[in-house]
DNA sequence: AACCTATACCTCGATGATCGAGGCGTCAAG
DNA sequence: CTTGACGCCTCGATCATCGAGGTATAGGTT
């Protein structure tokens, strides 16, 4: 049962943290709900339509899948951060979901937090640059 | 067996939106590894202080526990993104951490793509302050 | 008619990140 | 000799997301 050195100590594999897209996988996972209410903040929306402004507003760097979207949409609707309305465009019926009053609060609180975080982000990146500097001047 | 209204859509409770520590906590779930790199990238140190590090560093916005900090350093050191040396103070046995070349070079991949996502979720706001202000002029 | 693609919504099992409570041992102060 | 700070570790539970799959309609092509 001779393990791959790197799976012995933790006893699960290991991600390739050099790779971006291990990175863009945990940053996904944190901001989709955010997006989602950030998308909806512009305009009403309906679910499919979501997913595209999402992906769309970010660059592509936070893409959630429908499997993420249409349960955290239900999951709001339910809270009553979101409302929904039907609508019906060439015989097709669609939901289409709109921030409540709760869910902008619950936006701004979002974004209040995040800030808080992009600044230690920035502050981290400033620190390690600084560091490289001084590797330059006195290395 | 009838279940609060919140509940019976997705059949599990809704997390409160408007709480300002309930993204508090998705944001400690991605950045935790990302600021472990980042304090360690300055100096090494042992893990107990990488975890008071992290928490002083981010202004406690991000503050995980020994539970998180533990794994992920055996982890990051198994996968040679960190090396370790044993150290001993006043007769106590410790390991210190220091970051490896591929640890740099991860932790400038994650740099990357942290910094990318910012300039989303600071766009975001800029766009929903945007909506209010057309709000206020126009509604 | 049969077929394909885009739209539109949903579900479910698996994976992975973190928590929090707990355990274990040392050292120093009271 | 107890308490608290240090220092390292493990384990079960929880939650967010993925990706593959299912369902259905509209419109177009062959």
């Amino acid at each position: 049962m001779t393990k791959a050195k790197s799976e012995a100590a933790t006893g699960r594999r290991i991600p390739d943290y050099s790779d971006p897209s291990y990175w863009r996988g945990t940053i996904k996972m944190s901001l989709s709900k955010f997006f989602v209410l950030s998308v909806l903040h512009r305009k009403p929306m309906h679910g499919y339509e979501v997913v595209q402004a999402v992906e769309k507003s970010t660059n592509g760097c936070c893409s959630p899948s429908e499997g993420t979207v249409y349960p955290v949409l239900n999951e709001f609707e339910a809270g009553g951060y979101l409302a929904s309305t039907n609508e019906v465009v060439q015989g097709r019926s669609r939901k289409v979901y709109a921030l409540t009053e709760k869910g902008r609060d619950a936006f701004q609180v979002a974004v209040d937090a995040w800030l808080e975080a992009t600044d230690c982000i920035v502050e981290s990146r400033r620190m390690a640059a600084g560091a490289v500097k001084r590797e330059e001047r006195e290395g």
